[in-house]
RNA sequence: CGGGGUGUAGCGCAGUCCGGUUAGCGCACCUGCUUUGGGAGCAGGGGGUCGCAGGUUCGAAUCCUGCCACCCCGACCA
């Protein structure tokens, strides 16, 4: 049968939407720019979010959900935060909608016009902070640590199912506190979790790092953020945590009195991560054959395959297999569809990325063995029945480890150090990934490098190790050296 | 919004340049038999306003005009 996925090396993009495709993980809708996450995509993310959401509330914080739309007024209170989503932003201008007087359908009501537009939120900071301003009056009602999970519109030119979609879904978290420290602590925090989901669930090395000025949220003082590099030699952004400084508690009025009797504005932070998380987990793992996903993240861990059908003695071991992984807390499903044959079955589950399979079939099963297939190498053994749950519990931990192993070892394949202006450009031309060059720290630089490169400061990373050096392109004394790389 | 491309069955496509029987192929689907240790084989069957609207013509998927949608590359962005 012919290959269905496109190769991963010969058109990445294609490879990449073959995958969300054929994997049954999400398609583009209807509407312009707007993504269906179909029930395979969706139960990947709902462990993402339940993870994160315990990883949140580990760390103190708790759910609370904001309205979907913004007055308009709202988003210009802050200066730098309008101007960095005017851009993209869909607008409610109506409310109630008219037979058409030619007996065409419907149209708009002219009668209905709102008094002030409603925003759709593109990120929730200004309604919440208008809010937060009657949450808190004292230091005794702070530090104030709330997440929404939520969904949020950006009217992007160029949409892609994950990556950049008009509506995604994500988590923000917006936390306000009595001092500048404990903001910034809270920000570096939240940037730690991140990094320890992307790392020890995704399976996927990231970068901590800042942002550049030109970089930053808007809004922001500073940004943080954690960087992945994807098997196409690509940088993406997959998490951001912001301090927020006082910006927003300016702009909104939010004050509160300290515990020495004055009056002062409150520190924020904000973070957020989104459905774009899906986008990496696919481009960090999956190969020719299909989706890989991290055994800690897989909805069915195990698929249990019978050879050539499902007969008794076969359906007796299935059983007695399912029930002992159960007991470890091993999810997994037996797929006792007599229609489908093995080959084909072997091949589906592949695609969907399920971690181990295991093939029960009667010439095996009078010698007492079942046969168990890891996806990420597509290594197959003979296990004793009786060893087959421990064997899978310790080759679960397996897969998820050498899965971080293998993209670890890719990112340094493709981390460059760089002292020249043409290495740097012959170096993202032929091989792609993070490029590690001196910045003599100027925004003119920066800019001058992504018109000519197409890279940009993904970050300098937390552990920048400060070396006197030159930048490549202005001549002009650095340092140390930042992260570049062509992102999406 | 610029540059390129594609619209023909659920999906993927051929046919269009050079108009001419009843619009075709693969996958999927339905029925039957044989199969079943890596995407089964054979036989039969169902499914189409050829993106939309005009025009040219005895005759249009094919030529002309206008429109629409989607994809890729840029600008924007998580």
């Amino acid at each position: 049968m012919a290959k269905e996925i496109t190769s991963r090396t010969e058109d990445y993009s294609q490879w990449y939407q073959d995958i969300v495709k054929r994997a049954n993980l999400a398609e583009n809708s209807a509407v312009r720019g707007c993504m269906v996450i179909k029930p395979n995509g969706f139960a990947i993310w709902e462990n993402m979010r339940d993870q994160l959401d315990k990883m949140f509330k580990d760390t103190g914080h708790v759910n609370a959900y904001f309205p979907l739309f913004i007055p308009k007024s709202y988003l210009s209170r802050e200066a730098e935060h309008v101007e960095g989503f005017a851009k993209e932003c869909a607008v409610v201008t109506h409310h109630r909608l008219m037979n058409d007087p030619n007996g065409d359908g419907v149209v708009v009501d002219p009668s209905a016009k709102l008094e002030e537009e409603l925003i759709v939120r593109p990120t929730s900071e200004t309604i919440i902070w208008d809010t937060y301003k009657n949450w808190i009056q004292s230091y005794r009602d702070l530090p104030l640590l709330i997440n929404q999970w939520a969904n949020v519109v950006r009217w992007e030119m160029r949409t892609r199912l994950f990556l950049r979609t008009a509506e995604f879904l994500w988590q923000e978290g917006h936390t306000a506190h009595a001092t500048k420290e404990e903001a910034v602590a809270e920000t570096e925090q939240m940037l730690r979790v991140y990094a320890e989901f992307a790392e020890e669930y995704m399976a996927m090395p990231v970068i901590r790092g800042v942002k550049t000025p030109n970089e930053r949220f808007a809004g922001a003082e500073d940004t943080y953020t954690i960087e992945a590099l994807m098997q196409d030699g690509k940088a993406l952004q997959a998490g951001t945590s912001h301090f927020l400084g006082q910006n927003f508690a300016k702009a909104f009025d939010v004050k509160f009195m300290n515990d020495g009797n004055k009056e002062e504005y409150v520190w924020a932070t904000s973070w957020g991560v989104s459905t774009r998380l899906m986008g990496a987990l696919i481009m960090t793992h999956s190969d020719d054959e299909g989706l890989i996903i991290p055994p800690k993240l897989a909805p069915t861990k195990v698929v249990i395959v019978p050879i050539p059908k499902p007969v008794d003695i076969i359906d007796e071991q299935a059983h007695a297999i399912m029930d002992a992984l159960k007991k470890q807390g091993i999810s997994v499903k037996y797929d006792q569809d007599p229609k489908k044959r093995p080959g084909f079955k072997f091949a589906q589950y592949e695609l969907e990325g399920i971690p181990v399979r295991i093939g029960i079939g009667k010439r095996d099963l009078e010698k007492g063995v079942v046969e168990v297939a890891r996806r990420d190498t597509k290594e197959k053994t003979s296990v004793p029945i009786a060893e087959v749950a421990d064997y899978v519990t310790n080759l679960l931990d397996d897969i998820q480890n050498n899965l971080f192993q293998r993209a670890l070892k890719l990112r340094e394949e493709h981390t460059t150090r760089v002292d020249t202006a043409e290495e740097f450009e012959q170096v993202l031309e032929e091989k792609g990934g993070f490029i590690l060059a001196h910045w003599d720290g100027t925004t003119e630089t920066e800019l001058m490098v992504k018109e000519k490169t197409k890279a940009t400061i993904r970050c300098i990373a937390l552990d920048q190790e400060k070396e006197a050096g030159v930048d490549p392109f202005s001549g002009k004394p650095s340092e140390g050296r930042v992260v570049y790389a062509r992102a999406y």
